[in-house]
DNA sequence: TCATCAGATTAGTATAGACTAATGGTATTA
DNA sequence: TAATACCATTAGTCTATACTAATCTGATGA
């Protein structure tokens, strides 16, 4: 079974691939990704979420759970890591050749990702000399669909000093939520460990870039899933 | 009245684009486009032409004589030429900076040109140092929307020796273009002139790169309009 | 001049994808 | 346990774009 056979069918529309991307960001690590969570990720309303969730999941993109969310099939997921890597490898490109900066490229890489062959991705990467990271450090999925997860450490683990980036956060329970987008500690933020008692004591980290600091108790903290972040250049090993 | 601001409105579709562009090519110095020939180009059925002729005329974009066929308005050429631009910059490109062949170029830029921004295509045409013709010696639009309109020679006058494109069939009789078509001269094709009779004589030509001879008596040869072909290289001038 | 035929148009339908308004289910909270 | 509030879903509509089948127009040819 060759992978080239394996995805036969209908190419995927632009929303298809589009709705596969954001449920494939927001379904870390095997949970669901909410109905309401997808519509705001792509600025749609909430009804035309249950509208493709139903052609997607006939079609064996994905999972649906009713009233609980949905999660990408192996099929839906390898379609997700094709446009993560067409995404990524666009940003390199056209901010190494083309002189962009962090601002514009973003948008112009969402658009572009769904109009590229793979024949101009690989001629990209190669280009590019096949990078294993993107400008933000993010891993670059390969041609056959694997990424390299990045391993998440708990708050309550990580060494002091590290940069590191909030990817989940390991509870359901809406007061402890609450509280921590109260505190600004949603995924996505970036923050560096200050210091850390002894005796499971709290974490103290300061928020990037602002500065500002939090003491997170250690049962929060354990909770709060992060990645490391290199602190420059393209990759972890980058020098 | 700038150009950012003239063009107002609602971003045009796909299909849209397509459209344009395809009447562009159909309607030489004037013309109109055929309904048929619109929808053969575009690969389409006749109705949904006619469909998308009404809304295209309801927004201005082209005029439309029923029976007759369509013309592109001001606007409508403005947005054909844009879309023109940009597929010929980024068939330079991806064949200057990425290796691609004249067999791949087309179909990746037919794709591209509708999901690139203003933006990528001038820093392409820069990285290109501002190209005035395409890899098959067409003129590229400028970015504010003129393009040198090749001067068409009819045949009958064309100097012995030059490498023609013919380009545009001046008449209207079924029996001429009958006739015409019969002997391989329809718009696109190339041709060399090998010689010329005197006294309102016949013209000679030899199809390239068939290298099958033709005939062509003055009447014809007359209507018979040709752009000069440069031979080699990317221009006329270049060397 | 009239019949014919190719080509253009209208009529009616389908699909993808969005919307608003109304309804249904789940989970938190009192 | 009951009430409530939030979230998801269904119902119904709209637009763009395509299709097929049926009809109309205008040019050609007898």
């Amino acid at each position: 079974m060759h992978a080239l056979l394996r995805d036969a069918g209908p190419p995927l529309t632009r929303s298809v691939e589009d709705y596969l991307k954001a449920i494939y960001h927001l379904s870390n690590q095997g949970g669901f990704a909410a109905t309401s969570d997808i519509a705001a990720m792509l600025e749609v309303a909430p009804p035309s979420v249950s509208g493709m969730v139903k052609r997607l999941s006939e079609t064996g993109l994905i999972e649906h759970v009713p009233y609980r969310g949905v999660q990408l099939t192996a099929q839906g997921r390898r379609a997700a890591l094709k446009m993560i890597r067409r995404h990524r490898i666009l940003e390199l490109y056209l901010m190494q050749h083309l002189g962009y900066d962090w601002g514009g490229v973003h948008a112009e890489a969402e658009q572009l990702e769904h109009a590229v062959s793979d024949d101009l991705i690989e001629r990209m990467a190669s280009a590019l000399g096949h990078p294993l990271y993107d400008p933000h450090g993010d891993p670059i999925p390969t041609a056959a669909g694997e990424i390299e997860e990045a391993e998440l450490v708990s708050l309550a683990e990580a060494p002091v000093g590290l940069k590191l980036e909030l990817r989940q956060v390991g509870t359901q329970e809406s007061e402890r939520l609450r509280y921590l987008a109260e505190q600004g500690l949603t995924p996505g933020v970036l923050l560096t460990v200050s210091e850390r008692q002894p005796f499971n004591g709290p974490t103290t980290i300061a928020l990037v870039p602002s500065g500002d600091p939090r003491v997170v108790g250690r049962e929060l903290a354990q909770v709060l899933w992060c990645r490391e972040v290199p602190v420059d250049g393209y990759g972890p090993a980058a020098g």
